[in-house]
DNA sequence: CTAATATATGCATAGATGCGCATATAGGAA
DNA sequence: TTCCTATATGCGCATCTATGCATATATTAG
């Protein structure tokens, strides 16, 4: 009951929604998540961690980077949660335009939006 | 988005999980939840008008008595939301345990309770 | 009409949540 | 070592959430 509760609270919100849209994709770095969505480092980093908690993502380490990715073998419940989301997004035109940025984002970190 | 984040928030609660529990059984009023959880009248009502605004629930008056159903037609990602709860329920010894005192309850209201 | 009863709701409050700022941490480069 | 950079995190604050208490509303009985 608990990890349900922690597991649908993690997709009630607009941001960690759209993180996860992301990384349906793709695996992506805290950079590369700050860039598409337009949001801060900190904003970035904490959501995905909380997505993380929750048990939608993987996480490793590559040199600086954080790489999150959706999680293997996720229980059916869990899946089912995702697949909820995944048709939401399907006509959502946020999510559009959130991927479309990821396509141009670079793995290059907080510092480069930082100098804007 | 924002229909599906309300969808997630109203059952990202342990409360009204256990409401939706009873009323996958059957067409429940405010009184039977208030029993069969054993919490406070204004708990249950507003429990449920929650899950009722999310999209899950039908309403209907009955004399003095509000009858909350599981809602016809529902939207396939609600579906699923719905069928995330319900595979979480199967197992749970709370969820058994409310229903069982859902069978035990009267349709009798607060005042019940009250004189406890 | 009045009284009784089931439910809804305004208000106050404790606790949770989201996020920015500043800073800590960790890995790579020189 | 020291400097740079990507990410994580402590702290504070504004906002949201859940709930109890008291009361309002609505329906039925008499």
């Amino acid at each position: 009951m608990r990890d349900l509760i922690k597991a649908t609270k993690a997709i009630s919100d607009e941001t960690r929604i759209r993180i996860l849209n992301l990384i349906l994709q793709r695996e992506c770095c805290v950079c590369e998540v700050m860039q598409a969505l337009d949001i801060s480092q900190t904003r970035a980093s904490r959501n995905l961690n909380i997505l993380y908690e929750a048990g939608f993502l993987e996480y490793r380490k590559d040199g600086l980077w954080a790489l999150y990715s959706m999680r293997k073998g996720l229980d059916p419940r869990y899946a089912s949660l995702v697949n909820a989301i995944r048709s939401e997004l399907l006509h959502n035109e946020t999510a559009r335009l959130d991927v479309e940025r990821l396509q141009k984002a670079e793995r290059i970190g907080a510092s480069c939006s930082a100098k804007k």
